[in-house]
DNA sequence: TTGACATCGTTGCATCAGCAACGATAATTC
DNA sequence: GAATTATCGTTGCTGATGCAACGATGTCAA
């Protein structure tokens, strides 16, 4: 018997992963022309408060440069502000601004909404579907 | 109470499918150094035989420029031979060389290790992930 | 048959991801 | 305290990605 991409759990997990970020990106791309990582970066600092790019990079998933590179189109674009870290000045400190709060207001309920949606079509898997998940993530990369 | 990403669907399941893609490509990076989407072309291949372009394009979810570029790759490895369909001229056939399914019968064989390995990991949340990914995928993006 | 339209595979182009290297600052070691 | 080593954020560079345009071939309708 010859081997099935089909039934692959990573091609299967890439798969539906694209397809959720497809449908999510779609959302808020009509909101505000936001990439994957300047996406993350915002929602993470809504919660974080100010944070070097450090954390957010072991956080998040994502290389430095790509949190970097983000912060800066989003300093740019005003949602983040950038300052100094005392004490240490090999750290900055990213954090959002009113508008940057603002606009992470709007797209946390577009969020929660996709999320619920989400949740309705999965119905009794959902469960499932976040234990499994958990141990994945918890395993690391 | 404010968006939280690290309870977001969409976020766990593109963090874990990038973690799982990251392990299996170390396993067969280390056999044979392949893209992903040489990866899943050769997978297909290995299964439906002799096939177009476009085939592989919708059944493996990937932008058929993509699919292009790794079968000239592939082509050039000699691991796919290409060649012209018969009575359709803007079709090509991909089929696997005799070196490309020797490859794929090693390949094979670590991704379905893989796939035990994570299904002992998974435990009894396997079966409740495998069919909260066929309702995700089932639905389309 | 011929002209409009659709489909296939390739290629160009702009952007993004991932890795390494760099300057700047801290921490550590002797 | 001086020298080595480590960490932080940025930038360059190479290759991958995704979209649109293109030439070539097929299909369909008048």
């Amino acid at each position: 018997m010859s081997f099935d991409l089909e039934g692959f759990l990573p091609y299967r997990l890439s798969v539906a992963a694209a397809q959720v970020s497809r449908r999510f990106a779609a959302l808020y791309g009509a909101e505000a022309g936001l990439t994957i990582p300047e996406w993350r970066v915002l929602a993470h600092l809504n919660r974080s408060g100010a944070v070097s790019v450090r954390d957010i990079n072991v956080k998040v998933n994502l290389d430095k440069s790509i949190v970097s590179r983000a912060a800066s189109r989003l300093e740019q674009a005003g949602l983040v502000r950038k300052s100094g870290h005392a004490g240490d000045g090999r750290l900055i400190a990213l954090e959002l601004t009113p508008d940057g709060q603002e606009l992470m207001g709007r797209l946390g309920r577009i969020a929660e909404a996709f999320q619920a949606e989400l949740l309705a079509e999965l119905g009794p898997e959902a469960a499932g579907l976040d234990r499994a998940l958990d141990r994945l993530i918890a395993r690391g990369g």
